[in-house]
DNA sequence: TCAATATAGTTGCAATACCAACCATTATAG
DNA sequence: CTATAATGGTTGGTATTGCAACTATATTGA
């Protein structure tokens, strides 16, 4: 074999790669959507999504869910509470921790983009026969736990 | 149905969420060892990764190839240039377009991060059957096609 | 032929991300 | 107790991003 002869990388097949691009476009189209109709970031999404689910979680409690850096968090938190569509009490037994709650307005919000989500990625898996889906979720959990072990 | 009922949206199980945290997790690992080990980022190793296998390629086709904005392709471009990782020369049928190729260290350093990649992606894919693998990409990129067709 | 349009690439600027340092408070251990 | 470490959260500095405006060259069509 000449010394000149070069392994090569696809790109276009190289899983991660591959991932990366699919993962934008997916998320890129809703983020649009609803950056448009109520001017929220991915990150103030993901922290009103969360409380949605979980209301009184803490800034860490959301960065832990949403695995997100905490300074990004933190930042976003501030604009969500300048627009009143968060509120925050400090925590009775820890000072340190304050329980995060959507306001009404960050309800209603709320109400409307859910909905808007759910109908984008419905449309997203109409591709996909049940089995498909079913199948598409398992793979990507068990890609995930595994990427987390070998991490 | 009370009017206090609410749609609830669950991040961990919803789909562009759940491509997202993939994503960042599988392409952060890899992304982080090239980066350590020849300080190169992302978008500098996607446009090596695009001259490695397509020498000769525009600022252009970078953009297409890699679906990144032109602008983060231009100035990603530039440190490689500074860097001597990539050399480029004015094409003489338009000289608006520059014809882009990795230089002899260039060269050297995509031929270290190639196995490094690779060995990656199969550790990664560790986890699935062959028969999973195979599953995985097909459904990877019927989504993305779907995708790409209701955006 | 030449004005209007399109394309390749660069740059300015505001917004965002990342990392580390930093407060304040709480938990732990000697 | 009290010194040390750990935790929740904020902030500063720098680099990176994203969008639009811009330059220079090429293409199109009347």
């Amino acid at each position: 074999m000449p010394t000149s002869s070069k392994a090569k990388l696809t790109l276009e097949d190289y899983l991660p790669y591959r991932l990366s691009i699919l993962s934008n476009l997916v998320s890129g189209m809703i983020a649009h959507a609803y950056e448009d109709k109520f001017a929220l970031s991915v990150n103030e999404w993901r922290i009103m999504a969360v409380l949605g689910e979980y209301p009184g979680s803490s800034a860490d409690d959301i960065v832990k869910k949403t695995q997100t850096e905490k300074s990004i968090i933190s930042r976003a938190l501030q604009r969500l509470l300048k627009r009143r569509l968060v509120k925050r009490q400090v925590s009775s037994t820890d000072r340190r921790r304050q329980h995060l709650t959507l306001t009404k307005i960050g309800s209603d919000i709320y109400s409307q983009v859910v909905p808007l989500s759910y109908d984008y990625e419905k449309k997203l898996l109409d591709c996909f026969t049940k089995q498909e889906q079913d199948s598409f979720y398992k793979l990507i959990e068990k890609l995930h736990l595994h990427a987390e072990k070998i991490s």
